[in-house]
DNA sequence: TCTGGGGTCCTTTTTCTT
DNA sequence: TCTGAAGAAAAAGGACCC
């Protein structure tokens, strides 16, 4: 009927589009590879797989040379060591690309203050506000990669357009190294043909979606009327696409974005199997998300806990405070919880603990204060244990003889909620019990978690087989710095190089005699300060 | 070939409150 | 007192991104 297009035109109507190419996307190329190749000179040139090394870990990022190969992002790092047998395997090392993140947003920051990092090898940045005035998009993005080259040794990715959408599929469209820019008038040709999987939000279901709806590219989805979108990939996702297909995107740069939660995830190399050694593996996730809870605000009011089990179904749980928590002994409290509510009785591939509706120390204690004048009652220790929703059910309220007499109760509180597949979680009684024996059996506990990553503390300790991981960064008293190829019993194979050195060959040491300490990693180094290499092909 | 880990945002369903 | 409606908030799941 007229209403459809009508409210499509309005929708249409309400964008305000900027009329020059003044929204600048960059992206550093094979980011994590590329680092990685910078700090170990003998392996520029080669293929290069970062990730996790593990049975079951996936390829982060693989180098061009890699790529080659067809080694990609997200594929099982055993696949990607198939096909490119000769590649260097390295474990993540994010201080080190922390390091040259800053150094490239500082760069953007250069050109003008409003950059929006979207990852860390990825920005926006809005040319309107810089200071000088609007510079013309090829010399800033000239000026960008000259200078990023210039200070790091990497190269990067630019696009130029009216909006985020065409600035950042233009960063993508001459990789590596490229600068495209989009002005307004040839828009329609460079998006038009483009297929339907290059449109940011566009993944495997949404592409599966439009398949069905004889969408391929991006001029056959300007063809679909809203409705259809809307129908098909809901609200929000199809008047996007309807949008995003014509241009239309007015999305501003932000400098400034909060963070919505705070969490920490693993794979185990082998199932867990057992409510012991389940437990026993969530304390070590919490410890991760606490971590990152503290440097994130410190306090949580809602605790998620996710169960991967061994056929990869996924299965989460979440327990809500009335009121944010920065104790560690409830947020790990609640974790447990939520994590025997899920059930743990099939074998547990992943555990992960996410804290969300956060907030910080100092708003949490503004928050208490005002609660403490307006309700003192409420403020009674063992309100805090709370549990809200289905929860609930699972949950006995050790303090519930307290509670006002009018506490519904509507099932039969042991048994356990109904789960989706018509079975029964872990009822009341399972709950408790193992909560009141969690803390003596956890003491002394075997820690089943293998293939666990490294922790930061690691820095400063020596190395052995158990904390080796190839790619760390590793000094010698005399040697001085280099990084761990591999370590077998109390024998390492290392590379005395770094950065500022030509390439090294592998040395293997005995680390009885030759004892050998984790470091961190140095940082960046430009490539103005790294002197010829002595000798090709050392 | 057997599928990571950090997140964000959206949708649907359920629960609670009025 | 029971019932229903409506809206808010919470819970759970899923898609997506790098």
């Amino acid at each position: 009927m007229e209403r459809g297009g009508d409210q499509a035109q309005r929708l249409v109507a309400a964008v305000r589009m900027r009329d020059a190419a003044t929204v600048l996307h960059l992206d550093a190329d094979a980011f994590f590879a590329a680092v990685e190749q910078r700090d170990k000179p003998s392996l520029r040139g080669k293929p290069v797989l970062v990730g996790g090394v593990g049975g079951r870990g996936v390829v982060s990022t693989a180098s061009y040379e890699a790529r080659r190969a067809g080694a990609r992002s997200a594929m099982p790092m055993a696949r990607a060591r198939r096909l490119t047998p000769a590649a260097a395997v390295l474990v993540p090392r994010f201080a080190a690309y922390a390091a040259y993140s800053q150094v490239i947003m500082g760069v953007l920051r250069e050109l003008t203050p409003a950059v929006e990092p979207l990852s860390i090898d990825e920005a926006f940045a809005d040319l309107t506000l810089a200071p000088g005035g609007t510079p013309e998009p090829e010399e800033a993005a000239a000026q960008v990669q000259a200078r990023v080259a210039e200070l790091t040794g990497l190269t990067v990715s630019v696009g130029v357009g009216r909006s985020k959408l065409v600035a950042k599929i233009a960063s993508d469209l001459r990789k590596p190294g490229g600068v495209v820019v989009v002005r307004p008038e040839d828009e329609d040709d460079v998006l038009l043909p483009l297929d339907v999987r290059t449109v940011p939000g566009v993944g495997p279901a949404t592409q599966g979606a439009l398949e069905r709806l004889g969408v391929r590219t991006v001029a056959d989805l300007r063809r679909q009327p809203l409705d259809t979108l809307t129908m098909t990939l809901g609200e929000a996702h199809g008047t996007g696409l309807y949008l995003m297909s014509r241009g239309l995107d007015d999305r501003p740069v932000v400098t400034t974005t909060e963070r919505k939660s705070a969490g920490a995830e693993r794979t185990f190399a082998v199932d867990l199997r057992g409510r012991d050694v389940v437990l026993s593996a969530v304390d070590d996730v919490v410890d991760e998300a606490l971590q990152r809870l503290e440097r994130h605000g410190g306090a949580a009011r809602t605790v998620v806990a996710k169960v991967r089990y061994a056929d990869f179904s996924t299965v989460t749980r979440s327990v809500t405070f009335p009121h944010p928590t920065a104790s560690d002994a409830d947020l790990r409290d609640a974790a447990r919880k939520a994590v025997l509510a899920a059930g743990v009785v099939e074998p547990v591939r992943l555990l992960g603990v996410a804290f969300h509706a956060l907030s910080s120390h100092a708003q949490l204690a503004l928050d208490l204060d005002a609660h403490l004048f307006d309700a003192p009652r409420r403020a009674v220790v063992g309100e805090h244990d709370h549990v809200s929703g289905r929860l609930a059910e699972t949950t006995a309220d050790p303090d519930g003889a307290d509670d006002p007499p009018d506490d519904p109760a509507p099932h039969d509180p042991a048994a356990g909620p109904r789960l989706p597949d018509g079975s029964t979680a872990p009822g009341v009684d399972d709950v408790v019990a193992a909560l009141v024996e969690d803390d003596a059996r956890l003491v002394g506990a075997e820690k089943a978690v293998v293939g666990r990553p490294l922790g930061g503390s690691q820095v400063g300790r020596p190395l052995d087989e158990s904390n080796a991981r190839p790619g760390l960064d590793v000094e010698h008293a005399t040697l001085g710095r280099g990084w761990v190829v591999h370590v077998r019993g109390r024998e390492a194979t290392v590379r005395f190089e770094t950065a500022l050195t030509a390439p090294a060959r592998s040395r293997v040491l005995d680390l009885d005699e030759d004892p050998l300490v984790l470091v961190e990693p140095v940082g960046v180094t430009p490539p103005s300060a790294v002197p010829p290499p002595l000798r090709a092909g050392a």
